[in-house]
DNA sequence: GTCTATACGGAGATAGAC
DNA sequence: GTCTATCTCCGTATAGAC
């Protein structure tokens, strides 16, 4: 990959994929707190701070900036790969906490492309694709974790894993999308209690029984 | 779920309940299928058979719309509440099945007012405010009975009964979001084998040891 | 109570100067 | 690569006839 170095007395002129990238982050803030049809061009470039026209210079057109963030899930699916892959087939006692944390932070970490990506699902097939499949993606890889749980006896043979995984990433994704507005440190204290109570439920379901032989 | 078929603009005259009621329909599913910002007053208008300014005689504007609807959630409530009280005290073995059944049944009934609540949550605080007492009144329902159970010996005395009651209603809530588009058969189907598989997992975690001293 | 006609502002988008 | 100016259309809302 060849480098692009932008050479000479450049002063207040970005590269072009770092431009791109401070529009979709203005557009992105914006669909979420307002949606994407509630958000207008002129807000979007005053929030990038830029003018109007500009964006048109880089995009087709606003629809463009939707299909293009829809597209960013990608890079949340890598996060969630690796958070799943980590954690390998060690015990769902001692793993599950730790997935649970990652689910909860990546969610927070993401949560306006959660949030558009939620609000928009049903205006915009491709967006409610792109949430199906992020969803899809992710419940898969926790149920391959289940599936390995169950094989090694941990978890009980019988368990409907991918039912299972659905509630465990639903329930939080849910508990996120209804307390995104929480500062920091309320958000960190809820969160953990809150994640607490459901492994607490949730393990006891999964679990094979203790005194099994 | 299909958009109604459009009458041309009628010269028949409505009761002013009536009216108003038809109306807010429109609004309702438009305001689902492609969010309340997404959606114009004209076509409003076409499909409730009338004409633009008409909406104006009976409401205040767009934005009144919006509220009025979100107000709706209490009839919603009522029927929530009648489901959980005709449950009484019996057992959560034989009644959860029932009440997901309830729970699951409703939100698909009212499918566009809650798509329209969660999909308008962020954007609108009256919205988001009302989804959000929506859930709260709800779960708190919920975890009346199942700590009913607990003082019953049914369930454990350490069940964390709040978060309990919530992951079991978000997730039903997150699947119908996920499926809203499916046809009644194929909902049927799907409802059935998620909510029994739920209710596998769930129970086996909120259940008081069988083989307890 | 309902429709027709229209005002008014703002939205997305383009052209062209620098 | 970025901005200024501007075009066109459409959305909300109103006035007034029937």
């Amino acid at each position: 990959m060849p480098d692009h170095p932008q050479e000479g007395p450049t002063t207040h002129r970005l590269g072009a994929d770092e431009r791109r990238r401070q529009i979709l982050d203005a557009a992105l803030t914006l669909f979420a707190h307002h949606g994407y049809a509630g958000t207008t061009t002129k807000a979007i470039a005053r929030e990038a701070g830029i003018t109007e026209g500009l964006i048109y210079h880089y995009f087709g057109g606003k629809a463009e900036l939707l299909v293009e963030l829809a597209k960013q899930r990608s890079a949340l699916l890598l996060e969630v790969r690796s958070l799943l892959r980590d954690e390998g087939d060690a015990p769902a006692a001692r793993t599950m906490p730790r997935i649970a944390r990652g689910w909860v932070e990546l969610v927070r970490h993401q949560g306006d492309l959660v949030i558009m990506l939620v609000s928009e699902a049903h205006a915009h097939p491709e967006v409610g694709a792109a949430f199906a499949a992020l969803l899809d993606e992710v419940r898969g890889g926790l149920q391959g974790y289940l599936d390995r749980r169950v094989a090694a006896g941990e978890l009980r043979a019988d368990l409907p894993t991918a039912v299972a995984a659905a509630s465990f990433l639903s329930t939080l994704l849910m508990f996120f999308y209804t307390r995104a507005e929480l500062d920091d440190a309320a958000w960190e204290v809820e969160a953990r209690r809150f994640t607490t109570a459901l492994l607490d439920v949730w393990l006891r379901g999964a679990l094979a029984r203790e005194d099994a032989p």
